[in-house]
DNA sequence: ACCTGAACACCGTTCAAGT
DNA sequence: ACCTGAACACCGTTCAAGT
């Protein structure tokens, strides 16, 4: 799980001398756009997806739904402004030729991982040119990365764009299947699946018949994001210039 | 566009003996689950996916929300069965050995194309399982085909996977970036964001600089989705057993 | 059985009023 | 300027009551 926060340091305990502040609102920062993304990643990890509202987030900042709205123009700003930060947190290396294809998959992956660490940012993320400086940031190096790939430029436009959004939508995916289940109910729904293919008439369904063993057996999302991660880098990589 | 419906008649006019009903509900067939379907269809295509609540679907059928509950477990459900629908009237052909390739290709473009018409089908589909009879046969259909293409099982369960959620995700993509915008704001966004990325100090984005054309020369998005779609076959092909 | 009005517990957002 | 209570216009869903 990447912790992903600003550099404010409200959870330092209070000095004993510094000024107690009236209590009403308790003694916190002052609202910035900084402090309601705080919170709403705070909300995020704490209760999940569902429960970041507006009015959630204001609670947790000790304060009504309609304060929010002086640092921050909606709730699709907020959502904008904590994917920058998500987006902004990824480390895309300086290219290495001899670990080209490795890099990209490591960025790829990282994409991934960081929607899946906050679930509900993926689906946000799909459909938007990011604008964020975080985002921008690291949109600049992954072009760059891709650039020494030898590869034409408008196989390096597509990659930016095919790859994320293939790190994004399978975050999407993965995060809703995971959202909210603990670890006994996955297997509680995984079991139940099984049991309906199977129970599927195979004549009616005689592919699914044949391949249900291969088919359930695929309880390693992982594996599977890597089979989809090394046919688009390996597609990429064969477009190289000779 | 693809015109989904079930096989009911209400369109056709009354036989002039046929019985008036009392006017409160108007003269329609009595609620059913597709009925419900239907009407939620009607209000889809009538007026975007963000009018598309339980609510709005009642008003169509000319009722309250709550009698909606009688056919339908609730909004989830409904988008499970309209998915179904358009999941279900996907064909796909039997295998030709000489043209496999391709028939892949156009199945995943039927995909496509079937969730873009339909826009807000697509996110709701994301990490599910399909279950529906019309999402079965249609598998099943394309499992058989994936199989013609001599393909390890596991091959083909993995493709079986990505295929559907590359298209999947591209048209939730694709159909936020389009969804609600007229030709001529579609065009104005793309001027705004194009200055936009223009505005950005080479020297601090020396990437997204040197790309500034090729990036913005995408404003074809069919073109990126075969380039992937290709890319994909290419890569699961390759897999074939000799 | 099927349908319904009314209510419940939520949303995001606005706005006039406070300090 | 920043914050707030209250309200507006919506949600999905439930439930007792009707027929």
């Amino acid at each position: 799980m990447v912790f992903v926060s600003s550099g404010s340091h409200e959870d330092l305990p209070l000095a004993p001398w510094a000024k107690r502040r009236r209590p009403g609102r308790s003694a916190r920062a002052p609202l910035s756009p900084a402090a309601v993304v705080d919170a709403a990643f705070a909300v995020l990890a704490a209760e999940g997806p569902n429960a970041l509202s507006m009015r959630r987030v204001a609670l947790e900042l000790d304060t009504g739904p309609a304060s929010l709205y002086a640092h921050v123009s909606g709730k699709e700003e907020l959502l904008d402004l904590m994917i920058d930060r998500v987006a902004g947190a990824i480390e895309v290396p300086d290219p290495d030729p001899e670990r080209w294809p490795e890099q990209v998959k490591q960025c790829v992956r990282d994409i991934y991982q960081g929607f899946l660490a906050h679930p509900g940012l993926a689906a946000a993320n799909m459909g938007k040119v990011p604008t964020g400086p975080g985002a921008l940031a690291t949109i600049d190096r992954f072009l760059g990365l891709l650039r020494a790939g030898n590869l034409p430029d408008k196989v390096v436009a597509y990659a930016a764009d095919i790859l994320p959004l293939y790190a994004t939508a399978y975050a999407f995916e993965q995060g809703l299947f995971a959202g909210g289940k603990t670890e006994e109910e996955a297997l509680r729904y995984y079991e139940q699946l099984d049991g309906f293919f199977r129970a599927l008439p195979a004549e009616r369904f005689p592919n699914i018949a044949a391949l249900t063993d291969v088919l359930a057996g695929e309880d390693e999302p992982d594996a599977r994001f890597e089979f989809g991660l090394e046919m688009l880098v390996t597609g990429i990589a064969a477009q190289a210039r000779r």
